[in-house]
DNA sequence: CTGTTAGCGCTTTCAG
DNA sequence: CTGAAAGCGCTAACAG
């Protein structure tokens, strides 16, 4: 998939590798105490007297010495380890979710192992497999998984959703169907009554959702839907669906994500339509505004609050030891940008 | 920073948190052969009559066991875990360079931590000191470190450097100086003759890079260069930067990379300056071209390549047990889009 | 306040 | 081929 590197290579020296750290036993036999001031020395100091917690510290320090948390880790039992999963960490959806979830765990002391499941179910199982032997807790976002193995998996760690729907599993959900009916609205007001919807992946219980909403706002308010499939949520798709779009007759369009309204509006330019002078574009989940110009219409996404949410939830799972049958849902709302506007009547 | 959920909460039932994994003995006993035996059935089952192992993973299953990571880790010293430490997830140059450095380390059989420094030195500091715990390397992707402080931790564990130079610790280097000495050439062959640099973070090893070859190259060829200072590398940096750079006479700009770029062409479509009409916009690092109309000219990226190759050498130290000097160069190039054209001479 | 004593769950010689 | 035994480095009662 990548390229050879054309790279050039220095080797010069070899060095010896790192030193092994010093150990507990090395500590305390320079301190003159027992293992288990040392130990204390470093996880309980109120137990002990203040000279020797410093006496303590000055061995560890002048010995590099810190604690190994692997053999912390099989003593107690607890690691503070989560893992994150997601289908894609370079679709632009994921990184602020990503990025929320990772700075909401280490506020709580935990460290998080990220997996890429590469969108395919299959590996995702692997990678869930890896990280239950080794983690507390796992955050499983869009999950692929099937009900059962996503229950399977729970029985042995504690498990969040995001963006997956299985009862009896603490998920929290991104409800982009009150954004996407405010689009609609927002679009009937215009003057808008034909549109088209850019559709994503079918199996995406996102896709389905957004798909439902405006099928069922456009009854509500009269309008007519012609449904345009872009198959993946990607840039490229939006861009070649733009002459179909045109041709359906619609005067505007709701894309599935901002990556294919994005592709979507790149593909107008090129048939000469112009936006929002002669088309209307809306994108969803609002992930693309900090990088784009003009500013998309599009529903907000709140991928981070759900990364930080979802995090949450586990946290409090892991402190409380208990499972609650939880179900959290985001709602949304229209961001309107720059590419939505009044529609012309010729 | 984020806002409060509005968030519906359906709090249903308890139920039992999940079990606690069965221990090797209790697969022993319940197969009627001792520990070891059943550790060999899966770490060396080519030791083991056929039909031990069989029996062996049959009580496995039937337990629901699965070897616990920590014990063997300890037991060990070996865990193939490594953390990987960038400066902003969000930041679009990272996420294809996460993804690609992951999916290397998990071929090589390892699972990555990641952390998040938040363009901090002193939180990269204390994350790396939290995985160098837990971790048998590290990768640091644009690391805020002192050079000191790397050293201190190299000493500890393998490190790995992405886009920071420091000798005597492996690194893999993104050379956009050759790309961007190909930007200011393209520019001037348009007949541009004064380039604003719109800056990114003034500690950073590839502003440096960047803001020197800008500067050599336009000695060389006769021009001139007005420098900008955008600080952050963000879209709203670039955009705020768009009056300054108009202001200085400037016909044409290089930012520092794509994220700038894109926030001073909103920039300047506020400022109703004309892109490529009036100015000319070069971005760096390739980032956006798939999410952004119309095509920045831009110089190509090579993250990815940078991930992977990063956790190659990582990988490959582990194993050999031995640091090399060594510093790898990705070259880069010039990839022309549609924000750059002849100047207009008025 | 501090030392002693058991393990945590697994791997790994070393014997049979 | 399989079992017995000795830890890996640390924590956590339990005594003093």
């Amino acid at each position: 998939l990548i390229a050879e590197p054309r790279a050039a290579w220095n080797d010069v020296v070899k060095k010896a590798p790192p030193t092994t750290p010093a150990t507990i036993s090395q500590v305390a036999s320079h301190a003159g105490v027992s293992r288990a001031t040392v130990s204390r020395a470093f996880t309980h100091p109120e137990m002990l007297r203040g000279e020797t917690v410093a006496l303590v510290k000055e061995s560890a320090r002048r010995l590099r010495y810190f604690p190994n948390q692997i053999a912390r880790a099989l003593s107690t039992g607890r690691h503070s380890n989560v893992a994150l999963v997601v289908p894609d960490i370079a679709n632009p959806f994921f990184p602020p979710l990503i990025r929320a979830a990772q700075a909401r765990a280490d506020m709580a002391g935990y460290c998080v192992f990220l997996g890429d499941s590469n969108e395919n179910s299959t590996r995702e199982d692997v990678l869930v497999g890896q990280f239950a032997a080794q983690v507390e807790g796992l955050v499983l976002v869009s999950s692929r998984l099937s009900k059962e193995r996503i229950h399977a998996n729970a029985q042995l760690r504690s498990i969040v959703l995001v963006n997956r729907d299985v009862k009896g599993i603490p998920r929290v959900l991104i409800d982009t169907a009150s954004g996407i009916v405010a689009a609609v609205a927002h679009l009937a007001e215009l003057g808008h009554r034909r549109i088209a919807y850019v559709g994503g992946p079918a199996a995406s219980w996102s896709n389905q959702q957004r798909r439902q909403a405006i099928h069922q706002t456009a009854r509500r308010l009269g309008l007519e839907i012609a449904a345009i499939p872009a198959r993946l949520p990607t840039f490229e798709a939006g861009m070649r669906a733009a002459p179909l779009t045109v041709a359906s007759g619609a005067t505007a369009a709701v894309a599935f994500d901002d990556l294919v309204a994005q592709g979507l509006l790149a593909g107008l330019a090129e048939c000469e339509v112009e936006v929002p002078r002669a088309f209307s574009v809306v994108g969803c989940d609002d992930v693309l505004s900090n990088t784009t110009y003009p500013r998309l219409t599009t529903v907000s996404g709140r991928s981070a609050e759900a990364g930080r949410l979802a995090v949450e939830l586990l946290v409090e799972a892991l402190r409380s030891r208990t499972i609650r049958e939880m179900r959290c849902v985001l709602d949304t709302h229209l961001v309107v940008g720059m590419t939505t506007a009044e529609r012309k009547h010729p």
